[in-house]
DNA sequence: CTTAATGTTCCCCA
DNA sequence: TTGGGGAACATTAA
């Protein structure tokens, strides 16, 4: 289930594999893997390797390459073909595969950046971040998933930030406070800076363009935690079903009040 | 055998 | 119009 840490750093992993190089031949093996026609890759120059959201962009001297991994997706460069290998890119030096189990994950051939998403973690002011949030009524959880809200967080990192913030996940967004906004708006910041540093979180089949796994699943402090003490005041973690996800909290540090 | 997990889209209901 | 719930998609692990 790669988010925005994981592929920030598989974009960094594969970035000097593969800007420069040439596409010398394209093949999709699964029908559902791409509706495009693999031919109009072979001859693309990959310009630049790029993140957008939790997605990773090709930008090639004439269009795009957006891959989008969903939960299972993998991009491996000089990797052994297997029988979850979904599309192969052969280089003008090395190869680079799309390997996918569940083969939700998609491969599409674009004429320019998608506008469809939302503002980047990173890159949406705390101001904009607060009026957005509470402009509308709905959970926090929900929010945080929201690709059109922020690009970028899946549930890992929902719940991580939720309980950095002290924040509980189904409370509504226009009765936060403007501080408790901010915090949010912080935490969320400082949760995927942390975890870009520490490579990601590999909690099922994540590893980056290299085949190595992350390490931030050994900070996580709520996510698939219930049960276990929560760090700051011991109380179980509890689980919980919001909009059909798994929802980490500590029911003590993140009151609904 | 059943159920959970996972991201996204779509469809229905209030 | 908005928000929430559920199904569907594919596959593995428990």
């Amino acid at each position: 289930m790669p988010e925005l840490p994981e592929a920030e750093t598989i974009v960094r992993s594969l970035q000097r594999l593969v800007q420069g190089r040439h596409i010398v031949k394209a093949d999709f093996l699964s029908r559902r893997v791409s509706g495009d026609s693999p031919q109009a890759l072979a001859g693309r120059r990959v310009v630049q390797l790029r993140r957008y959201g939790k997605k990773i962009l090709f930008e090639l001297d004439q269009g795009l390459l957006l891959v989008d991994l969903r939960m299972t997706g993998r991009l491996l460069m000089n990797h052994v073909p297997g029988p979850y290998t979904r599309a192969v890119l052969r280089l003008d030096d090395g190869v680079l595969l799309f390997d996918d189990i569940r083969q939700f994950g998609s491969l599409r051939i674009l004429e320019k950046e998608p506008e469809s998403a939302g503002p980047d973690p990173f890159e949406i002011s705390c101001e904009r971040f607060c009026d957005c949030l509470r402009g509308r009524s709905r959970r926090l959880k929900t929010t945080l998933l929201d690709q059109s809200f922020v690009r970028g967080l899946g549930n890992i990192y929902a719940d991580e930030i939720l309980f950095r913030a002290r924040l509980h996940p189904m409370l509504k967004t226009d009765r936060l406070t403007r501080p408790r906004a901010a915090a949010l708006h912080e935490a969320m910041r400082e949760t995927l800076a942390e975890a870009i540093v520490y490579r990601g979180s590999s909690v099922s089949d994540y590893v980056d363009g290299t085949g190595q796994k992350g390490s931030f699943q050994l900070r996580h402090e709520v996510y698939r935690k219930q049960g276990q003490p929560c760090p700051i005041c011991q109380t179980a973690i509890r689980r919980i079903v919001v909009g059909q996800r798994g929802t980490h909290f500590c029911p003590h540090c993140q009151r609904l009040r």
